[in-house]
DNA sequence: TTTATTTGTGTCAAAGATGTGACAATTTGA
DNA sequence: TCAAATTGTCACATCTTTGACACAAATAAA
């Protein structure tokens, strides 16, 4: 799954790329219209973000230059909640807008909501493996060889992320970045309690070939 | 079966599109009055779902023009609770009318309704299970193990929605979405009463592989 | 070996989420 | 219209999660 992100601010580019990673997508990232609209030519996307205020050419142009070759689903994101009747208006062809602020968990459930809808066969891959370990995105459950272990919102979300990421280490800064979010301000140790907890769950399940093993100075990783 | 959906609010007609899709209409959207009479001259529809305020064309006047021609169920949905007579008296022809806040269960229960209404032959008993749990939609009644347990009607709704998306994590928001109505503006922790209500109904009557559990942080799921 | 640094882990308190009873508001039915 | 049933709100008790802290254990460096 191939998700188009597009915004001029940084901090939400990046903000959402992370969530949308998170879930699994292939995220490309482009910072005014017009670069989107090149992404657009070259990559084929499942689903795209515009931010409606965007340098060279705005959300709305990009929209319709889009519409006139392709279904994609299309999300707009304005600041404004006035803009509703020019986004929805059958003249702009956006399948769906989020008015900011908004929260990328808000973001991410509305691209789930309106993949499912495009593709209600269920083509969208809900499931994480490795080995004998199973995440079920919708469910949020973690089985270990058909086992249901029960772990809390933050450790699925951090073994999510592990599992997307397999094999490569991550500072611990690099895991509150991209696990609690951007602007997360607190001790970094936090992750160790965590991974902790995550190791004493998942062990008394019984491995299978992976695990979270320690990079000594470096951070963690997930291995398989 | 065809199912006409006319209404200007994108948000309403995507919902209600979802829902027939899933009880395996073949829907066509309408935003407009004129588009739905223009629709409606194309295909050949089973029943026919009408707002009254659109632009162009109003909800009266296309339920009066398709009246001219066919004898198709219509049914009309309005904001006002004050037009049921002009809807329901006999210059307009329509067949049911809804009221607007309304949640898209029970639009589906009344074209269920309408259609066995007007194809008495043809119709199929709508019903939900899982495990030892049955839910009879068109009756709305509940049982477990064979036994009735009574449950009010938003606590059916609010079963039948988990039923038709079990091992899902929904948020109360996305319930008060689904299953109150997509406008509804309310306490979220009214599912809360509800969730509870349902459980001890429930659990009175003995489980057997399936529970309505909680998601910490998240929700609430059915699983089974 | 000694020392400094990093990581593992038990404990604990604060923040936040949920369960639930009481009751008010609303709807339904007679 | 009144009475009963249903639904939603509020307040409070309780439970969960989470992250900070302290100290022990492990590792790397000198």
């Amino acid at each position: 799954m191939k998700i188009l992100i597009a915004d001029d601010t940084e901090q939400i580019v990046k903000v959402l790329c992370a969530y949308a990673q998170k879930e699994g997508f292939e995220t490309t990232a482009a910072h005014d219209g017009q670069e989107a609209l090149d992404f657009f030519e070259k990559i084929k996307f499942d689903i795209i973000l515009l931010d409606v205020m965007m340098p060279k050419v705005d959300g709305f142009e990009v929209c319709k230059r889009i519409r006139k070759s392709s279904n994609v689903p299309i999300i707009m994101v304005t600041a404004r909640g006035e803009d509703f009747d020019k986004i929805m208006g059958l003249d702009i062809g956006a399948d769906d807008y989020i008015v900011k602020p908004f929260s990328p968990q808000e973001v991410m459930a509305r691209v789930r909501c309106i993949l499912r809808r495009a593709n209600p066969a269920g083509s969208v891959e809900k499931k994480l493996r490795a080995k004998n370990l199973e995440l079920d995105l919708d469910s949020g459950a973690v089985f270990v060889g058909g086992k249901n272990i029960p772990v809390t919102k933050k450790e699925f979300e951090t073994l999510a992320f592990f599992l997307q990421n397999q094999n490569q280490v991550f500072s611990r800064e690099q895991l509150l970045n991209n696990v609690w979010g951007v602007d997360y301000d607190g001790d970094a140790r936090a992750v160790d309690q965590h991974i902790k907890r995550l190791r004493a769950k998942l062990d008394s399940a019984g491995h299978d070939g992976w695990k979270i093993s320690t990079v000594f100075g470096a951070g963690y990783k997930f291995e398989s």
